[in-house]
DNA sequence: TGCCTATTTGGCTATATTGCCAACTAATGT
DNA sequence: ACATTAGTTGGCAATATAGCCAAATAGGCA
């Protein structure tokens, strides 16, 4: 494998650990339907405001997200909203995970 | 948040840490073009057999990957060709990245 | 049976990620 | 200037991930 394909996939792979936790694909999700600030992220989330703003921060170096400050707030907007229909699309390797882990009940 | 939207975040979670590696998405990028056996993808990436295994193993275990074995080698598939499209959706973040990177360059 | 090849698994160390607290910055109002 | 509110950053401890080697497993062949 030369070179440039590597940093291809080198390039890639960041994007995918950006969204590879729970919290940060909750935001994405929630950006999808509008900016939101960061409290508003926080109170939804839970946890501590500085854990939000990190998580936020990863999403923003990773080109995903753009910030927006008016007054006080930071408000943050999805900048690739192509990343939802990428979920429709795993839809089905989380059903069928799920329909495994009822027959393992049985 | 509910522990049933919470839950199916930590499920995406999981798909795209297993995403979320240069040489995965190598391999992800490979069977999408047909299977292979993991001496071919050990040869192509140049690591230890028992490291591509285990991330074979990873991507296996997200159910993006099949695997089938036959005589000596195991052949692996890619489940969902649509990972791929998702790829071609984030061309543009990182065309724009490059970019960033040539004008600090300059 | 015994040997060779292909792959997986266990175990280890090195490195990266997470999440909290505390400290800092910035905008607003008194 | 001072206090208040919103957010970011630094630092630390806990946890998770990566990659190598060595050992185990499994199929094919002499």
């Amino acid at each position: 494998m030369d070179a440039k394909a590597w940093s291809q996939f080198e390039a890639r792979a960041e994007i995918m650990k950006a969204l590879a936790h729970p919290s940060r694909l909750f935001i994405v999700d929630e950006l999808s339907r509008g900016e939101r600030c960061v409290c508003e992220l926080q109170e939804m989330i839970g946890a501590d405001v500085s854990t939000v703003s990190k998580h936020l921060s990863v999403l923003r170096k990773a080109r995903l997200l753009v910030s927006e400050k008016r007054g006080l707030q930071v408000f943050y907007r999805l900048r690739v909203p192509c990343v939802m229909g990428f979920f429709s699309c795993l839809e089905t390797l989380i059903r069928s995970a799920a329909e495994e882990q009822l027959e393992l009940v049985r």
